[in-house]
RNA sequence: GGCGCCUUCGUCAAGUGGUUAAGACACCGCCCUCUCACGGCGGGUUCAAGGGUUCGAAUCCCUUAGGCGUCACCA
């Protein structure tokens, strides 16, 4: 059995879609699950649409994700080059070929030229009058004169049949097939014409791509018919899906928010994270098993778990996903991952950077939460005397002046200021005062922080201010009450 | 519009003639708790619709509807 080889083939945009990300980690996956190999190729045709220093994205992006290729523009390989427009030579010969096996013609018609609309035997969708071969044996010396372009000459009766794994057989009926163009005028080749005769050349094994082929699938088959090469397996995947606010579902674009790997990884959520949530996207394991590192993944995987209906991209599941892989982190590579994200830190939060990491390593969902989270270590936040009150743990502003100045006699004697030295004297305080724990914790978790939600509690949140800026803040809501009372 | 593909909870999904139709996320409720979170417990909502075939259908067939794709010198 032969060796098997999936590839990438990617246009050079600058931007790496979820949705081709995960066609990528299938092929990926596919092909190191079958120890076969995995090849990324850059689909440049266009020469419209090149984008500069798009390739070294895509290695990038790609590198990141960790799927890394065995063959491509920078990674080596027996089947290069891998980017088509240095292979134009290439594909021009096979075009010639292809003329000369009288299954393409040379075409010199231009129809962009719309004047003839309106005129059904012309252009305007597919004009099947428009086959140059026998002008073109009377004008030989025309191929030398005139811009023309090689069109794929189609069957114009019966119809066509390939097998898709997820779909199985798939049959269009010949007519639907337009002579579509094998080779622009410029010289390059159409996609649906490089990409046959790379993969052939390249001995990709099995086609792992978007549904939106499926289409102009039975038009590839049609060449490696006529080439008399083996055809390929195919596995057209359904498309990632985005939900709008409005509920609607369509297929994932930039209108649904942050929609590349890049965007993500910018957001905060882990590499890893993003190709784990991606694999789900579209393949099950059938088991219940949701958290996979890659080589769980190359393990696992197989054709059978992939879907052939849409997914809808979930942003609650990727949160939760995120927190999870968070959560397993060590504090110390959870600090290191987050260090980006923690902002400019003052000199004593920046030396307690892995303590504060372990607070909020278990309370965000991605890194680019924390600085909504610590914001309050860094600067005082206004105080608001409704935040004082507090029915179910029977606190008021009134009731806070009392506990706020006894806390504030408590804390002043405590030189070793450290976690467990706080919970000690605190509890003790508590004990003495004969309030309940929450009444006391409340009141100053107001004072400290001016909110209501802070990642660790009271406790947690002197240790981190440190002796001085915990006093302080304390007066401060001290006097912040005192010149309510007074008001009133 | 022609052609093609798709259709199990709100979302990801298991399921391939006989199941109380898994599980996860989200949501709701309760418990725990110094807030949030974590954790624990519980809950609701699903086989697009209609016809067949069958003793029996989410599973097989047909029709309809809806969604998506495609009909480029873009990939």
């Amino acid at each position: 059995m032969n060796k098997v080889r999936t590839r990438f083939a990617p246009s050079p945009t600058g931007y790496m879609h979820i949705g081709n990300l995960r066609t990528a980690l299938y092929a990926y996956l596919f092909a190191k699950s079958q120890h076969g190999d995995f090849i990324l190729r850059i689909e440049d045709t266009d020469r419209a649409r090149y984008v500069p220093d798009a390739v070294e994205f895509i290695e990038k992006t790609l590198a990141a994700a960790k799927i890394i290729p065995d063959e491509g523009p920078h990674h080596g390989g027996n089947f290069g080059p891998y980017v088509q427009s240095e292979r134009m030579e290439i594909y021009k010969a096979y075009a010639e070929k292809l003329v000369e096996l009288g299954y393409a013609y040379r075409c010199f018609c231009n129809h962009d030229d719309d004047s003839n609309e309106g005129d059904e035997k012309k252009f305007g969708g597919y004009d099947r009058t428009c086959r140059h071969l026998e002008r073109e044996e009377i004008e030989a010396n025309l191929v030398a004169r005139k811009p023309y372009v090689i069109r794929q000459k189609m069957p114009l009766t019966g119809e066509t049949t390939f097998y898709d794994v997820l779909h199985g057989n798939i049959t269009i009926s010949n007519s639907e097939l337009e002579d579509q163009i094998l080779l622009k005028s410029d010289g390059m080749p159409t996609y649906n014409f490089a990409n046959v005769i790379d993969d052939h050349l390249m001995g990709v094994t099995h086609i792992i791509r978007g549904t939106e082929f499926i289409t102009s699938t039975p038009k590839h088959v049609l060449l490696y018919e006529n080439f008399g090469w083996e055809i390929p397996t195919f596995i057209h995947l359904a498309p990632v899906m985005g939900k709008s606010d409005d509920g609607t579902i369509s297929k994932l674009s930039k209108r649904h928010g942050a929609t590349s790997f890049n965007d993500l990884v910018e957001m905060g959520y882990l590499p890893e994270v993003i190709t784990n949530y991606v694999a789900l996207l579209g393949w099950s394991p059938k088991t219940n098993q949701e958290i996979f590192s890659m080589d769980e993944l190359i393990e696992k995987f197989s054709l059978d778990g992939l879907s052939k209906s849409p997914a809808v991209f979930d942003y609650n599941k990727l949160d939760w996903m995120s927190g999870e892989y968070f959560k397993a982190m060590s504090d110390e590579d959870f600090a290191q991952a987050a260090e980006k994200f923690f902002g400019t830190l003052n000199e004593n939060l920046a030396s307690k950077k892995i303590y504060l990491g372990s607070l909020l390593k278990p309370r965000i969902s991605k890194l680019s939460d924390i600085h909504a989270q610590i914001k309050f270590l860094q600067e005082r936040l206004p105080l608001d005397a409704e935040l004082f009150t507090n029915k179910r743990n029977k606190v008021t502003a009134e009731n806070s002046v009392g506990i706020l100045t006894d806390a504030i006699k408590v804390l002043e004697k405590i030189s070793d200021w450290t976690v467990d030295e706080l919970h000690e004297k605190i509890t003790a305080f508590v004990t003495e005062s004969g309030l309940k724990m929450g009444t006391i914790m409340w009141a100053l978790r107001i004072a400290l922080s001016g909110q209501k939600v802070t990642p660790g509690g009271v406790i947690e949140i002197l240790y981190l201010l440190g002796k001085k800026e915990s006093l302080e803040r304390l007066n401060a809501a001290l006097k912040f009450l005192g010149d309510i009372a007074k008001k009133n």
